[in-house]
DNA sequence: GCCGCACTAGAGCGATCACTCTAGTTGCCC
DNA sequence: GGGCAACTAGAGTGATCGCTCTAGTGCGGC
């Protein structure tokens, strides 16, 4: 087993979410991770760029596993939302602004640069929003509703995190929240209206992809 | 007078939005705006940084101008909302995803790396916010319904930019558009509510900054 | 014991980084 | 036209970039 490999990726993770791709060295990696040198070319021979897409898996699927938390099955997804918020805002206040998203600078760093590590960063959204679409398709919305939720959710949820991290104010992290809870209540209540109409329930049997 | 200097600004504005701060070299920035070398250490004596600070301010001044088109006064929020984020929408389809925020790249890589840039990108992100609200004040809403109002207005368009490059699909933005055209006409139908209350219409005479 | 492989270890590669320095050119003021 | 500041021009600085290469170490299977 390889320690040595898991450590490298932690602490891959660690620089691109504080200071992004671009300003992480391969070098301060390995210094961070304790690591030989030789070890990273040994684990990841095509270089910093298949370390960097691994990291995004990896940091995207523990922030995803993070969302599935919050918004188990059972959780009102009015509640979940805003605690999801509040702790993300609290996250963000405690480590001094410099834990918010893990890829969400990378994302756009990345993505008029390299093709894999953007298609790594689409991969990680578009499961995010999967979970997201999940339970509220639980809680009672059509998937499409469901859809349009978790792309406002997730818009509120980044959108904040940057205007927090750069003006040093973590409070805007909770007013997006509140304004996402309230998304989020207006829309199962619109569920309860539409439970009328049966040709509602059913938009689609498969979804097509954007065009 | 100095076309060199506009040109260096220019030249930089256009690759940081791109490729971000560290992804943008100073010998790129001086052979895109086909200036000499030299000349660039004349305008901008403290290097990369002085000139990083100067173009995150002039960008985010254009940037901040055309909110004020987009909502300017008469105008309907609601519809100036949707216009907005649909014409984001279409300049982000139209640049093959390139062209979305001018400095929100940076922010985030600076953030936690450079105090002279987190301060210019955090004053462009208040002139926006503050832009938004004179609008939204004008519309009828308190100072603090308008502030609420414009950090979500902002987190869902910045959030929405991230989803749409990294995944190339600008339907991001319009659907990020909806949600924040719906929460404008729900906080001003609220406002006809609360100006049954006059405590409400003036719950504060002067702000306190975040703490 | 010892072979073979996974992994460690780091010196060193060319290229590029931000930046400095000197020299030359331009154009306005007197 | 002489003087001077503003600007142009690019060669060259040390440092760092991502990466390659060779040598060595540790350990399980036979």
């Amino acid at each position: 087993m390889s320690g040595t490999r898991d450590r490298l990726i932690e602490a891959t993770a660690e620089l691109f979410r504080r200071q992004g791709y671009h300003g992480t060295g391969v070098k301060q990696i390995v210094e961070t991770a304790r690591a030989p040198f030789g070890s990273m070319y040994h684990f990841f021979p095509a270089g910093k760029e298949e370390l960097g897409a691994e990291t995004i898996r990896r940091s995207g699927a523990i922030f995803g596993q993070l969302i599935g938390y919050f918004y188990a099955a059972g959780t009102d997804p009015v509640a979940a939302t805003r605690m999801f918020f509040d702790a993300a805002a609290q996250t963000v206040h405690e480590s001094d602004y410099a834990d918010a998203c893990p890829i969400a600078t990378v994302a756009l760093e990345v993505a008029s640069m390299s093709e894999p590590l953007r298609l790594a960063t689409a991969e990680v959204f578009e499961s995010w929003l999967t979970t997201l679409d999940t339970h509220l398709v639980e809680a009672g919305l059509t998937k499409t509703q469901a859809r349009k939720l978790s792309v406002s959710l997730f818009s509120l949820l980044e959108g904040s995190f940057i205007l927090a991290r750069a003006t040093r104010d973590h409070t805007h992290v909770r007013a997006a929240g509140r304004a996402a809870a309230a998304a989020v209540r207006t829309a199962l209540e619109k569920r309860a209206t539409r439970r009328a109409d049966p040709a509602e329930r059913f938009p689609e049997s498969r979804r097509s992809p954007a065009t």
